[in-house]
DNA sequence: TCATTAATCGCAC
DNA sequence: GTGCGATTAATGA
């Protein structure tokens, strides 16, 4: 497709990958270590990390293993989720280029309670427990920001709950619409991520068959429109339109 | 192309 | 609004 998709498809060499990218030199100017360029400790992030290829569908957090470091995306996306008491997926958010992995158990003996899954030819950077410790110990610009992350990812949690548990399907599935809209943007007008019908009504809280049911009716209203998989928003305004009547902020 | 997987629809509850 | 099963469309080896 692109110049950036090739790059990283010669960097699928599996688990471990010698050839780590330099986060001084970094593209990835929505990663926090990049944000933190101006501290000379930014070398020492280059030489305590990991970096892992993912394959698509490749899962590379497993509910339940025990909890031993940080994820950092460098080009990719994921979708981070748990599992319910019958096999049901609840996709808890999704992330993307730069965007943290497995934090919630960071700094703890504790297990993860989250799975997360690359949807794309992905590229991790690893950082263990102990090394992230030593680093963000003697950066304090590092870990304020990566105090805001934590208390932003809690605010996003708190709304999530709201809408599932007070909005309608309809208004769920627009909701989530939109959300992966400002998260991912857009390409040739469709959404800039291939998701299954399955995924969106995991992560709306609802099933495959009432996507299919609300993307239809969607359809007939004219408010979308889809080839395959993809998706495309029409006129955004109007989506937001009809949730915003209840007054919910949500994925800001 | 053919086989596999995903999307869609109808229908019962 | 939910869940099952049959049909149809899309994907990819």
């Amino acid at each position: 497709m692109n110049r950036i998709t090739t790059h990283t498809d010669k960097l699928k060499v599996g688990i471990n990958s010698s050839s780590n990218t330099n986060c001084i030199t970094c593209s990835n100017t929505n990663c926090l270590i990049n944000r933190n360029t101006a501290s000379k400790q930014i070398a020492i992030f280059s030489e305590e990390k990991t970096q892992i290829a993912c394959k698509k569908g490749q899962q590379f957090i497993i509910e339940g293993a025990p909890v031993n470091g940080l994820f950092f995306i460098l080009k990719g996306k994921v979708k981070v989720f748990r599992t319910g008491i019958n096999g049901k997926e609840q996709i808890v958010r999704f992330a993307k280029d730069g965007d943290i992995i497995g934090h919630r158990g960071f700094g703890t003996d504790e297990y993860y309670s989250i799975g997360a899954m690359a949807l794309e030819n992905t590229v991790l950077c690893y950082f263990s427990g102990k090394k992230l410790q030593n680093i963000l110990k003697n950066n304090a610009s590092f870990a304020y920001d990566l105090m805001l992350f934590y208390a932003n990812e809690l605010n996003k949690s708190e709304a999530k709950v709201k809408s599932i548990s007070q909005m309608t399907v309809r208004e769920r599935i627009i909701d989530s619409l939109l959300y992966i809209h400002t998260k991912f943007n857009t390409l040739n007008g469709f959404l800039h991520i291939v998701l299954t019908r399955k995924e969106y009504a995991d992560f709306a809280g609802t099933t495959e068959e009432q996507v299919i049911r609300i993307f239809s009716s969607l359809k007939k209203e004219k408010l979308i429109h889809t080839k395959g998989k993809k998706i495309g928003i029409n006129d955004i305004g109007l989506l937001k339109k009809e949730i915003s009547a209840h007054n919910f902020y949500l994925h800001l």
